[in-house]
DNA sequence: GCAGAATTGTCACGTGAGTTACAATTCACC
DNA sequence: GGTGAATTGTAACTCACGTGACAATTCTGC
């Protein structure tokens, strides 16, 4: 296995929105501090409420958090994608995960421990600004998960969907994003059949296309407008 | 209209846990900022995206927090009884009201000004931390409540919303609430019908009994068991 | 290139809960 | 103490979406 250096493991950070933001000598001190992890496919990552190990920005497949209701039923939270940043809640209030949380294929992170995160955090106490909005900005997510799920119907949060997946591969107006129909029904909480049906149905107007393992959006403006419902928010 | 002395707004904030565990400098620097205010039934207190004045803490009356959507529909996000705050993401991170939020029934609030609440703030950074757990403390209540709201019928989150009523006024095994099925019903975002279907039922297995503007908890332990479902996390 | 696995496409059916509408009750006030 | 407003009780209807069960398609590896 290769070392990976400081350099490697601080530019991978910077791809972050959040953790650019942050003062120089932080995100050194957090790259120093960084491990390199790697997890199967379905492998735990973490238990809900079981304390966890730390901060995780995924390299590369995905994590997938959810939560088990006592009938087996399940409601995906969050697949993350590469790039994105998992457990800080666990790791500033110390109360265990959030979610039932498992490695989507094979996964690699690079985690920031509990422990030398918060010296760091101790050590620059101007961070908790930081992290503090970082925090407002996911409650202001799961307040808007909520109002959406109670009031927006699938071909809406569909296209919403969509919409922020093409733009996280802005090929101008039209761009093919990769993932099943499966997959995201779980980004959608919902059934993989009821996904399909509207998906047929955008088809049918012209506004996306099928294809085996993806979609391609054709009509990325018309998409858009069909999220109505505005932003909620700005950022 | 009297003079509300500096002593008797330290009093009605440190009814508050998340007051009481702050530094005691603190407490008295954040009760000499606040203020009084009234607000009459249905007054506009702050409508989403706007900017807001600052924190406010329920003495009367209640304040409902709510999302409108494009189709005239509404979810009632909250029904903040008395002792409770309104207010904490918008005034940290500055990006407005989170939902429209209008006074229920005539209301008074304490208003801690967001600017002087900030420099307060500033000057003890120690804070951070703790609203940092705060909105730790907000986003698991949130995430739980999505995951809620998908796969927990009513009749469970109704019985969880009566038995955390109950535990505001614990009498022991039975206690009365106080309030309309109407209102029952926007704490749970569901229809009234719906709720007064499923009120019935308990009552029809003794759990409970209904009375004109309240219901009284015959066997709160087996109430609480039908919640069955786990407290997904402690605190 | 073909077998088997993965994925997509479709159906019939069930169901929880919203909606509308109204009747029955309880209260509050003159 | 009776009248009108507020609240509760109920029923008929609708609808979005989940479920389960397949068939049809597309890929993948030997």
């Amino acid at each position: 296995m290769a070392e990976y250096d400081l350099h490697w493991r601080l530019s991978v950070l910077q791809g972050n929105d959040w953790f650019r933001d942050l003062p120089l000598p932080a995100q050194q001190a957090l790259a120093r501090i960084s491990r390199h992890r790697r997890y199967l496919n379905g492998e735990l990552i973490a238990a809900r409420g079981v304390a966890t190990e730390g901060l995780a920005i995924v390299l590369r497949g995905a994590i997938r958090s959810a939560t088990l209701s006592a009938d087996g039923k399940e409601v995906v939270f969050s697949l993350l994608q590469p790039g994105y940043v998992w457990g800080l809640v666990a790791v500033i209030d110390g109360l265990g995960a959030v979610h039932d949380t498992r490695a989507h294929k094979r996964t690699e992170i690079l985690l920031v421990p509990r422990g030398p995160f918060l010296e760091v955090l101790d050590a620059h106490p101007a961070l908790y600004a930081h992290f503090a909005r970082l925090l407002c900005y996911r409650l202001r997510k799961a307040y808007s998960a909520v109002d959406e799920f109670a009031l927006v119907p699938l071909r809406q949060r569909l296209a919403r969907q969509l919409c922020t997946l093409a733009l996280a591969s802005p090929d101008g107006e039209t761009s093919s994003l990769r993932f099943t129909q499966a997959e995201l029904a779980e980004m959608l909480s919902a059934a993989r059949p009821s996904v399909n049906r509207e998906l047929k149905k955008l088809q049918d107007e012209g506004l996306v296309a099928l294809g085996y393992r993806g979609v391609t959006v054709k009509q990325f403006a018309r998409l858009r407008d069909l999220c109505a419902h505005q932003g909620l928010f700005a950022s």
